[in-house]
DNA sequence: CTAAGTGCAAAAAGTTTGCATTCCG
DNA sequence: CGGAATGCAAACTTTTTGCACTTAG
């Protein structure tokens, strides 16, 4: 149904970012694991490149800068850089993982996204956060993540189709 | 991670359900689709079992009432619930689809979603909704349908841990 | 009768993993 | 050197589909 996901503008923090590949170094210092050309390449990759991306969407963008990298290699990438907490994992219905830089890059945010183009669009509404926190304080429930989105369609497809 | 999925107890509303029979019976009817003894007998499992099942749980109740059910009738026949509005499919992350009774049956409701054990539990908060509706405008955008889930530890977890 | 439904097994689609080889530290 | 990381291909998981046989209407 969806062709393909098109991407928003997004304000970033230059300072989150920086704290971010900070925090990954540390990580990676901590567990001893090492520094390669894939790895190197494939996080400038994703935090440079647009948000939402797909595993599939990174190792083109990837490969068009070295051939050889292997899917699996970008898969263990991410999984990487979501386990330190600098990607998130997304799951918007269509059954691809979708990640993004962590919150801590940009405010923290929910997601529209527009089934008829997929274009997602993200939005803040700290009020909403609110509720949501006296809802799990009603509950006696602790929040860890929450995702919040809300499908329909654009204001563009919107016009298309009248 | 998360052993299994628990079900919470959710008051029903009658009149709901039997509206939610008489769609199915005319979308069926419509279509020329046939009433089947297996179909009946998923349909009605379904009806009656717990909430938030996955195509195999249901699987598993409806085989305990006939062997030789096979897996893709359920799925078809859930699949065929969904498309005519009285069943709804959820995702909560853990990579399988789940199936409750379309919103009709209860009030609206998001989920809190325990990673620790499982327990799903549905909230209502209709102030959420309004803000909810209030962003969208801002973005000109056409709601059709939206999740909220919040993950985190419920009440018991929180206990069995300190 | 005949088009729809069923059950099985195979196909898809995405994600993970095992392993021999390569390479960082 | 020795343990990590890589790339490939194979294994998995869950969902979907093709097909020959059965059955509701």
């Amino acid at each position: 149904m969806v062709a393909s996901v098109r991407e928003e503008a997004v304000t970033l923090d230059r300072a989150a970012v920086d704290r971010l590949r900070a925090r990954l170094q540390a990580y990676m210092a901590k567990k001893g694991l090492r520094s390669t050309a894939q790895r190197r390449l494939i996080v400038d990759t994703f935090f440079e490149g647009a948000s939402h991306m797909t595993i599939e969407d990174l190792l083109t963008e990837v490969r068009a800068r070295d051939k050889g990298i292997g899917y699996a290699t970008v898969y263990r990438t991410l999984k990487l850089l979501a386990e330190c907490g600098v990607a998130s994992e997304r799951r918007f219905g269509d059954g691809l993982s979708r990640y993004e830089l962590a919150d801590d890059a940009k405010a923290h945010h929910d997601h529209l996204i527009c089934s008829s183009c997929g274009t997602i669009v993200e939005f803040e509404e700290p009020r909403i956060e609110a509720l949501q926190e006296d809802v799990a304080r009603r509950y006696g429930f602790h929040v860890i993540s929450h995702k919040h989105e809300m499908y329909g369609t654009c204001a563009d497809c919107q016009k298309k189709v009248s």
